[in-house]
DNA sequence: CGGTGCCTTGATTTTCATCAACACCTGTGG
DNA sequence: CCACAGGTGTTGATGAAAATCAAGGCACCG
């Protein structure tokens, strides 16, 4: 495998306080791997054996009810640790990891997790400053489902897409990763056909733009007031 | 202000692992105060100026709404650590704290966290595996909200409260602390209206019983079904 | 160029929120 | 001690939102 530069860590905020010979060493442990669109990184329930960072690509984070239906419960950008399970005390995963386009990333035995702890200043610190901001958005999910209506809830889940994984095209700001209806409505706990008739009208208002798999939003603030402000 | 018995401490998780000299030192430290029912011990958005343990009662994490609605987030049984923001790199309160009864509860000022931490043994595992436990339990919610029925979703707060904070009663289990049918609507997003009529309608078949503000379960099982199992 | 996966749109039905009215309990103050 | 106010709980009637049922079109892949 080929080594490894420094530059792929330095600026993430796990390493930002490290120093060249210390993501050195980090990066002498980790393993490399690509993964395809679709792919599994790991699925709910099994062991948790390492813990990963991505560099390039979306995860897609998903529980599978008893009655099989799937639930999107976040979307991964690069620059993130995922897998970070052994920071909270489980040995097995409590979601599957998937692809939602081709992937690269890092990963590592868990039993390394307790020493990068212990050896570099300001991992933990930020690694669970992650976990907090991963809770925060859970506690907005659980809020917005409770609360606010269909519509509400799709603008909302489009515009934390584009904020998250934004990418500036001409005529407005496109989600950069392959994106359906069905898998907008697993983020909503609505239908696929709700979703499409929403996108379909305001696409006539002339708010989003929208080809197979991909969502451009020509009118973000129209969004934003269809959310119901603080999305 | 009374000296605090060691017992208090022995035996929680946090401190599972502490000599009885660390406990000392630890409550020495401790400010300990009683709150009313109804009470707030902090609130959403304030600066997080201190940890709870919670040594008896319930605390209700509850979150307002831009629209000023409630969402109750969870229910934290006696011998969990709250308020735990410093944990996850916050420094303000992210939900409130109310007292669903009289509560009892120790505090630390935060800096003292980092000190916790890096000198009690088992200290920050077990306060991750209790945030962990939390990040789980919001997955849940996220998954229920996002799937499940109205019916459903009710008998599942139901049985969490009754798992949690059951007592035994002569005919039943009932749940510990006071609890109107608003408090079930804003844990289950739906209305007191319905929550009634489910209640009135279980209480036909004989699930469960109740008078003002308690609720007491006598089929577990039934309700068990209704919520469409792993509830 | 056939098949599969993705998307759209209309018709019907169901669920649950909303509107409305009232009964009851508990504590308070005249 | 009684009246009354405010929080709590019940129940019926109505309507709107969104799921479900149904059918078909379109784009991309092999």
């Amino acid at each position: 495998m080929a080594r490894l530069d420094e530059s792929l860590l330095t600026g993430l905020p796990p390493f930002s306080r490290l120093e060249r010979s210390q993501i050195r060493a980090i990066l002498d442990q980790a393993t490399s791997r690509r993964y395809d669109e679709g792919t599994a990184v790991f699925r709910e329930g099994m062991p948790a054996e390492r813990f990963y960072l991505l560099l390039d690509g979306t995860i897609r984070v998903v529980r599978t009810t008893e009655t099989g239906e799937q639930v999107i419960a976040l979307h991964i950008p690069p620059g993130q640790l995922f897998g970070i399970a052994p920071a909270i005390g489980r040995d097995s995963y409590p979601a599957s990891a998937i692809c939602a386009a081709e992937c690269l990333a890092l990963s590592w035995p868990v039993r390394l997790w307790s020493g990068f702890s212990a050896a570099y200043d300001g991992f933990a610190t930020e690694s669970y400053k992650t976990l907090g901001g991963r809770l925060g958005e859970f506690q907005a999910r659980v809020t917005d489902l409770a609360t606010k209506a269909v519509e509400q809830r799709v603008a909302s889940a489009l515009l934390r897409m584009v904020n998250q994984s934004g990418r500036k095209v001409e005529g407005g700001i496109e989600i950069a990763f392959p994106i359906t209806r069905a898998n907008i409505s697993e983020m909503t706990g609505t239908t696929l056909h709700t979703v499409s008739r929403l996108l379909s009208a305001w696409e006539k208002q002339g708010i989003v733009r929208s080809t197979r798999k991909h969502i451009t939003v020509t009118e973000p603030h129209q969004l934003v007031l269809l959310s119901g402000a603080a999305g």
